[in-house]
DNA sequence: CGCCCTCTTGAAATTGTTCAATAGAGGTGG
DNA sequence: CCACCTCTATTGAACAATTTCAAGAGGGCG
């Protein structure tokens, strides 16, 4: 395999070094320290570098689908991406949106239990899993990362099947508007005028919800100015303190 | 604060009811090839197993609370316990029933993010979290194995996501009927008549529903001759096909 | 044997969904 | 740059699933 190989190049995306496939972009990295690159030296770093392939995504790509062999893991490096299972009939739960700095790919057995597509345009690093295991073996730092990341999912799962088993659709808006601002704030952004860039009926099948009810919550609450709409996505928290309350401590 | 360290410490359990019990058991234990001891040969197991304390529960018994500090790690060996999480008004959410070879205890930071409770009496080994990460130093491949447990975990409760956000409180049943079938299976017991240790109200709170629902539901299935409600919280499931089919393929 | 706790069953109330129509935003091509 | 087209979001009203409230039945344990 042709080590830089680009599966699609970017077209229109604002100029990065990636676009014409750097090959150490690691350097300039923003989310470095968020992957599985950060316990990592300089050395250590050019090793998983040479198995990186960058990949870049439109809005709708798939990244893979729920039972496809997992032959890769990846790193979100820019953009917004959604990980979901179906029902036979097409019902859908959406189990997270990735940003920047989060990893892709962790895996019960060699199929991908979910699958995984892009919401807007982004940027990933791609690995062979195989690959990636066998560095794993000489750095066991990946390891004990890929375990951390692994626990911290798993955190956010529960606190995920809390919400909802558990809480009333105002309060899952709630929880989703405070979440966005605490993933954003963890990547360096800033955490009040927030970037919502995922649909309607996205957000509602990640909250357990229809459209109908998330545009009607939303709208309730904006009423009641506890957020405001701005343009392009953006959504503005004026009333965290009453947010919080209305979540439930989250 | 480094985000996933888990340094802290506190080898003094807070007073709860607790008995010791036999103190070298892993010769004879039924599930060791399914817990963290699995990849350990003789010499290892021995290391492992002088950190080890065996602690006894009786039902009701809490390991431990959501937000105290993480200072052990367990694995089941007998029994039923719940683990969940709690809203600030006491809705709760049952995240999981563990069964024996399960492992509990992985954590996020240094804080449990979840309580575990005991349905049943039971038996676990207890682990001091630092010790045992002293000793993943040198056998990496509990931490390897550790890994997988997570991704395990991380898969069902991906699945428990769609149960809870998609499915209807007929799906929710199917589903949970056929989850305790599969999961006695897998650790080598007969999955028709399964035994259902919990109460109605843990099941409802593990699938997002009220006891009522449950109730209901149950009645149902049973009226529909799918299963077979026996003595002693036996359930034989009479129409797993179709039970399947009612579940979602799952 | 009786008490307590859990489970079941019924009826009313509620939350959120479904169905339907309108409004708005973004993108395309003239 | 604007008109148009399409997709998404909003809003309304009727409906349905589940919850809530309220009793009563069953089962296990002292």
């Amino acid at each position: 395999m042709a080590v830089f190989s680009v599966e699609k190049m970017s077209d229109l995306a604002p100029a990065r070094s990636r676009d014409v496939v750097d090959p150490s972009p690691c350097a300039a990295c923003s989310v470095r320290g968020m992957t599985i690159c950060a316990p990592l030296d300089e050395h250590e770093q050019a090793q998983i570098n040479a198995l990186m392939t960058p990949i870049h995504l439109q809005p709708g790509d798939a990244v893979f689908d729920e039972g496809e062999d997992a032959g890769h893991v990846y790193n979100i490096t820019a953009g917004t991406l959604k990980v979901y299972k179906l029902l036979p009939d097409g019902r859908r739960q959406i189990t997270g949106f990735l940003f920047p700095g989060d990893f892709l790919g962790l895996t019960k057995q060699d199929c991908y239990a979910f699958s995984a597509e892009a919401v807007t345009r982004g940027d990933l690093c791609r690995f062979s899993r195989v690959k990636l295991e066998a560095l794993m073996e000489r750095l066991p730092k990946i390891e004990q990362r890929l375990l951390r990341i692994a626990s911290n999912e798993l955190a956010a799962a529960q606190e995920q099947m809390l919400l909802l088993g558990r809480k009333t659709a105002r309060e899952k808006i709630a929880s989703f508007l405070l979440l966005l601002s605490k993933r954003a704030r963890q990547r360096g952004l800033t955490d009040n005028p927030i970037s919502v860039s995922m649909s309607r009926n996205d957000i509602g099948d990640f909250l357990g919800l229809t459209t109908e009810t998330v545009s009607r919550t939303v709208t309730q609450l904006k009423q009641e100015g506890l957020i405001r709409l701005l343009p392009d996505h953006m959504v503005e928290i004026a009333g965290k303190t009453k947010l919080e309350e209305i979540a439930g401590g989250y």
